[in-house]
DNA sequence: CTGAAAGCGCTTACAG
DNA sequence: CTGAAAGCGCTTACAG
């Protein structure tokens, strides 16, 4: 009753495993149609599946994609994930899901050296920010490895996400041209993808000859919106941007236990554009990222296809935005 | 620059490959303190790194757990996957996640093949309704599945969620409680789960001698709840009991449209309680299901550990139910 | 405490 | 079209 192995489908049909091997790996024109029946149905008889150690160690690697993630206070992964799978499917490659906890880099580095164990074709990092320590495993192992929805600030380390610079640019001047001055960045944090958009904001906001930004940051989460309304408030803010779609959601809840009416006294524009935007009252304008995209796109890229850097953003208006009351 | 291998390792540091395999493997008491620090120091010169796929093929399987999870419509997976994660890693296992899309049956089923061919020590499967196929190849792969958050109806196949009938019995209760008479349960599919609600909620309308049973079929999404707010107005409910946080969502939407006061007019009560019940408004109250218990539980489960099959609920009370207007 | 050897289940030149 | 044989990178009795 052990696993049948190709040694058991061989003694079974009188021919050699190399055979076997050969029909069940499909090398089609080495191998005769009737062998090939025979093996076939003695195969499934047995309930032969294929045992995937052995043919990772021959084949010096798996057709996998791993993707490792962690799990954000946002919500957007799924689009990503589905992305991913879609495109890697379409390449014949597997996708294994690693997961990195909530920004633990105990976790996220284990990960990384989970997936360098096992040879996979290439490594996706999604809405992780790698240390010096992941960096240096990543690039000494020889496996291709891509940043999904986070840019490093350089072209020598693949990655694939929104231009957050011109993301924060485009919706701070959305927030402009309806006539709001004094415009707040929420929620936003220290790294990589915060930076970006600080930067988008404050061009923005210079542009258009208005100087007092005010930058708040967080960490993502509905959390952070909720503790930060209290400063949005003190600095007399008519609009924020929200960080992501959970802050956004944070401040909004937040505002309406402190009777601060939106959009009417504040205008909430969120980034990111998941479904939480629908389900929020008043819904959330929002300037929407392409994650399904972003995730495509990275699986070209780990693979050495043509791909984007930066996929574009499009702004969805609903209803947490109108001019201020002045 | 090929990949180092313990040949390599053997090679540098004067000893057999077996030596090198001992200490790497940690088999302490079988290899002198002194060859240990000279091994493992020419290795991390080297980056060296096990080939997870030559251990697995030797030692005939992974202590790795596999978890199947589709995208479902709601949201509670990511406590799920802490659960799983936290306590697989308490018990020597890694996870990796394979991903079987929105209840794509084709999918689902490569996911099974290919957790069964890395011969893992247990597959956990979260949210997914399996077929007949499903279900014969986990049967007759001798490795140990558990469905997670999904009750089979049956204590031959393991799985650990929580009591839905007695969830939907607390829960409708909780309503008529409030004075409600006129209850449906709404978004509900028509599988296991679903059909273990319908029971709970029947029952607790029978047992206060309700008869008018309203039950609105729907897969637990923002737009199943969004849809089915016509039949709520139609069938003139005060209360509803929505089959998830989404649903609940989608109906307070919809009904804020229709102007539709919540609670004031139709109470919503959800089921699952994750964040969601927070961002709405008003925040909805909730049966609310453990999802990290589950997650812990499934994993004792599928590895022969004592268990349990219910994880509890709690009622958590919040704005979006009262008395009706009568 | 250490080494030589067999073996895990496949794939793939090489010959025929 | 098929088979014998070597080998992928490890682990683990067995001897010493």
């Amino acid at each position: 009753m052990a696993k049948p192995t190709i040694k058991d489908i061989a003694a079974q049909s009188g021919v050699s495993i190399a055979t076997v091997s050969r029909v069940l790996a499909n090398k089609s024109g080495s191998y005769s149609e009737k062998t090939a029946a025979k093996i076939l149905k003695i195969a499934k008889a047995l309930g032969y599946r294929k045992n995937s150690a052995a043919v990772d160690l021959v084949k010096k690697g798996a057709d996998v994609i791993a993707l490792i993630i962690n799990a954000t206070p946002t919500n957007f992964s799924t689009q990503i994930i589905d992305g991913i799978q879609q495109r890697a499917s379409e390449l014949g490659q597997g996708v294994i899901i690693l997961y990195a906890g909530n920004r633990d880099h105990a976790l996220q580095h284990q990960a990384i050296i989970t997936a360098l164990g096992r040879s996979v074709s290439g490594i996706l990092l999604a809405a992780i920010e790698p240390d010096e320590e992941d960096l240096t495993l990543l690039k000494e192992s020889q496996i291709p490895f891509c940043f999904v929805s986070l840019y490093l600030g350089t072209a020598a380390i693949l990655a694939v996400s929104s231009d957050n610079r011109d993301l924060a640019y485009q919706a701070t001047q959305y927030l402009i041209d309806q006539g709001h001055t004094r415009i707040g960045l929420v929620g936003i944090d220290e790294y990589h993808t915060g930076s970006q958009r600080r930067i988008g904001y404050q061009e923005a906001m210079t542009a258009n000859h208005l100087a007092s930004a005010t930058v708040l940051p967080g960490d993502y989460s509905y959390e952070a919106g909720v503790r930060l309304l209290q400063a949005v408030k003190d600095q007399g803010l008519t609009a924020v941007l929200a960080a992501s779609d959970m802050v956004a959601a944070g401040i909004l809840t937040a505002a309406q236990q402190h009777k601060i009416r939106v959009p009417a006294d504040l205008s909430i524009m969120s980034i990111d554009g998941t479904i939480i935007c629908q389900i929020t009252t008043p819904a959330l304008t929002s300037v929407t990222q392409d994650f399904y995209q972003i995730g495509r796109q990275s699986v070209n890229k780990v693979m050495g296809q043509p791909a984007l850097d930066f996929v574009p953003v499009k702004i969805v208006e609903r209803a947490s935005v109108v001019p201020p009351a002045d």
